[in-house]
DNA sequence: CGATTTCTTGATTCTAATCAAAAACAGTGG
DNA sequence: CCACTGTTTTTGATTAGAATCAAGAAATCG
């Protein structure tokens, strides 16, 4: 198989390598994930809800979301990716997607079949953890997900997701801009699309943020914490990684 | 270590056994995780949130619940758990809990190290698998919980729970007790305790459930799936065992 | 049986949804 | 550069759903 990206190029590794540092034959085994890259347009989906599906795809480039489309058209957007995450993890060992994937930028898209982490999980039990890892996070974030919407008025769901989109974005800088309008902000929060406006409007009056075109500015940080009550630890605490420091002992 | 239980009575290997035909050894590795059973009262804690810790609990007997509580005292249910259910493996990698686990009656729970579990990932690949596939199932729950909340009223919300739990339960009868007040099932489902009378009065009214002291008793099946747009695939969409079913390669 | 918790019901208030229409903006082709 | 089009955002008016407050009824526990 002809790689078209080098390997020290890759988003994955890059990703993993931000939490442990990674053997030679590990980025072999990650970056192989990551080849075969395609472009989606904005708003293209990748996968359908329901749909057979044998297959992952890593983000190398763009935004891209999770929806789950109800009966009478509603929709709830579940997860923003970001590049080097992978799209779908959660649905290893099913055979059926639970979810619809959108790209919400022009992205590009590297497909690889489901089979390839169980490969890597008889090969390296390391990256075994860190996946394990890697899910383990991502269901923080669902479980902050929903408290934020079980729990929250939309000022404060508003404020927790621009915090949290910050965070993620790993921004020194206090201002980046979100691709999504704000209907599928509401749809990400669950309020309409009318109410996200007036919640923005909201923000901006109390002189939390500015927000034009799709970018957001960022004025009063520690306002936007307390108001959302935003959990410092919840991205920040980190691994114990303790029992990943020594190399791996089984083979590759 | 003496075995207080018999293996063959393991919870948990039971759960596991509900998917995939286990090996000998697999038995033992798993029951392993379900010795030294401790005793906690209904209301009990079984670890807060915040706090160091390098354990998972099976739950042998009784329901369990992981609860989150926001600055201003506003509590948030993220999962319910019944036997068989292992308690906080989201938490895997973390050193901190991000939750705590708290008894919804009285229980028998056990006690594992966390590196319990690396130690099954480097034994058996087959039940890596099968850890893995668990988180995907949780994950999926979370969903469900997140459509739920984000997207349907107090009725469809209430509706859905009442079919969620009734499939977990894997009841042939449609009658069933639900040992938590209506203050609880509001935590879980974003709604007021006042709020959770009224909806129960109301689906009572529409002739769907019956309840009284906690039990529940579903009249119209059909009806309250039709009311809560409960996906039937949701937790009935099965593995791709394909994988699993030849025998492990590797030791053990 | 009394004490405490849980559930029910009513009245009121508040938040956000919905409906509708105008304003701002982005993209297109001339 | 501008006029045209479609999309997105803003604003206002109204309605609906759920929170809150409060008090009485029912159930549970010791």
């Amino acid at each position: 198989m002809e790689s078209v990206i080098s390997d020290a190029d890759s988003c994955i590794v890059h990703q993993f390598e931000k939490m442990v540092e990674l053997s030679e034959s590990e980025i072999n085994l990650l970056a192989a994930l990551e080849r075969d890259a395609r472009k989606f347009d904005s708003g293209e989906r990748l996968a359908f809800a329901g749909e057979y599906s044998d297959r992952f795809y890593t983000l190398r480039s763009g935004w891209a979301c999770a929806i789950k489309t109800m009966a009478d058209g509603q929709r709830q957007i579940l997860d923003i990716f970001l590049p080097g995450q992978i799209l779908g993890l959660r649905e290893i060992g099913l055979s059926h997607s639970l979810t619809e994937f959108r790209a919400l930028t022009p992205i590009e898209a590297c497909p690889f079949p489901k089979q390839r982490l169980t490969e890597i999980f008889e090969k390296s039990p390391r990256l075994t953890d860190l996946f394990f890892l890697i899910m383990a996070r991502e269901q923080a974030m669902l479980i902050e997900r929903i408290v934020n919407i079980g729990r929250r008025n939309a000022a404060e769901r508003l404020a927790h997701f621009i915090v949290e989109m910050k965070v993620r974005l790993n921004q020194r800088a206090c201002e980046f801009h979100l691709p999504m309008n704000q209907s599928v902000i509401g749809d990400t929060l669950g309020i309409s699309s009318v109410h996200v406006s007036r919640t923005f409007k909201h923000l901006r009056d109390l002189g939390l943020i500015d927000n034009k075109n799709g970018q957001i500015e960022i004025n009063n940080l520690e306002g936007l914490i307390d108001l959302s009550g935003f959990d410092r630890t919840y991205l920040e605490t980190y691994p114990d990684w303790t029992r990943l420091t020594k190399p791996s002992k089984r083979g590759y």
